[in-house]
DNA sequence: TGTACATCAGTGAACGCGCGTTCACTGATGTAC
DNA sequence: TGTACATCAGTGAACGCGCGTTCACTGATGTAC
């Protein structure tokens, strides 16, 4: 599989090289299915049907099972791809800023996610909204969540010491705070790393508020509604 | 059709009540049909299927029709209820606490309407999950949704003055902050509206992480950490 | 009180759609010798 | 380099379902005189 593309590294177009023209022609398949999936899902939400993406693609439903074993693995794939978009684009708002401006660089962070958020409001909703029926998600996409928060946390990280309100937390739940932390932020204490988690309920609950329609005849000023909670939660957290 | 209603009062059973009783029956119809479908949206989410509710019910799907003039107005009808029972919950929460111990009535009434939501994970997700592909609510569900957050308002108007951190804000968004107190929190000033606003985020962005996994793996002590944070907006707002 | 008429609930068939998935197949492309 | 064989993408038909909504209808219940 690997020799295939080096044969198409070196062979510059010869007949030879089909086998690894094939490989990228199924990548590119691949790419385009997604693609044409993801512009359903913005109309018709998690109701996605493999008849209408083929159907656009000019080509008979049973095909797409060339490259997805069934409707959920389509489904699974776009999730993944929609968490590493989105901490793809938190990672490069996060790399825009100067290191040592942690306020900045949360605000930059959060403002992106926002931002993706409103740009690709479907993918938001299947990975943040009400779960799917019918739908498992296998533990991947679990770990592919992580992304964008680790952005989050290691800049709260940055700016240690933290200092804030703190709440008294049984062990257990203890445990499962300095779990938390183990994401990228060991030089928070748990009561820091709790006020994060307070943070991060605030940044999705508002993303989504607005994305599906909480603030509809409430909140008109959003962007600027959006930053003065973020603000809020930096003060909050004490950085 | 009050008349109706008054002869079943006074008929004790005699046939000449029967409209009555008709009335009566359609009314349970209605509610046996919501019922119905309230427990398929448990199981297939916001694809409500009349066909199955009919099914279910023992009758045909045509004879919904004489309740319900499509699958949208009978969703309308859940989406209100929910609204509806949602808000009884907190009203009740918030009248079994001494009017003077606001923080034990901020407490009670954001712990209820966790359970009714954990209780209703269904209904909570219809009303603040995604929304459901192709269906506009109607503006009579917005206003339902005021009945829950009315209460929290008056928490917060009931504790005032209030003092906390303060944001600059355009007069735009000053003035729909000022729209907001007009639910009825006339004693807050805007920087106590807008921080109970931010609680008002933080609270039903908890409620939705728990509902919709995104605390699967992360927190396990679920009671004790919304505790957690309703105890530190309850700080954060200043009550 | 008794009877003629109107209202209404529910039926059953039909219209015109949709869906995911399987399967035997054709024909093009890639590989091994 | 040329040829035989293997791989793979995509087809088209079929299976067995699902759905919302309309419509003419039956038969029971309620109403007006």
């Amino acid at each position: 599989v690997g020799g295939a593309v080096e044969a198409v590294e070196q062979g510059k177009g010869r007949a030879k090289t089909a086998g690894g023209v094939r490989a990228r022609v199924r990548a590119e398949m691949i790419t385009e299915i997604k693609a044409t999936a993801r512009r359903h899902l913005a109309t018709d939400g998690a109701n996605l049907s493999l008849r209408a993406i083929a159907r656009e693609m000019g080509m008979v439903s049973s095909a797409l099972y060339r490259y997805f074993a069934g409707r959920d693995e389509l489904l699974t794939a776009l999730i993944l791809d929609a968490y590493d978009d989105l901490g793809a684009a938190a990672e490069a708002a996060d790399a825009s800023i100067a290191r040592d401006d942690v306020r900045g660089r949360w605000m930059a962070v959060t403002r992106s996610l926002r931002e993706w958020a409103l740009a690709h409001p479907a993918e938001y909703a299947l990975i943040y909204g009400s779960p799917v029926p019918g739908y498992a998600a296998p533990a991947e996409t679990t770990a592919a969540a992580l992304r964008a928060i680790v952005v989050l946390v290691r800049i709260m990280s940055d700016a240690a010491p933290l200092t804030g309100p703190s709440y008294p937390f049984s062990p257990a739940l203890a445990a499962e705070i300095a779990r938390v932390r183990t994401v990228g932020a060991d030089g928070l204490d748990d009561a820091a790393m709790a006020r994060g988690m307070v943070a991060w309920t605030e940044l999705f609950g508002a993303i989504s508020f607005e994305l599906f329609g909480r603030l509809n005849n409430v909140v008109d000023q959003r962007a600027e509604w959006f930053d003065v909670q973020m603000t809020a939660m930096l003060d909050y957290i004490g950085v």
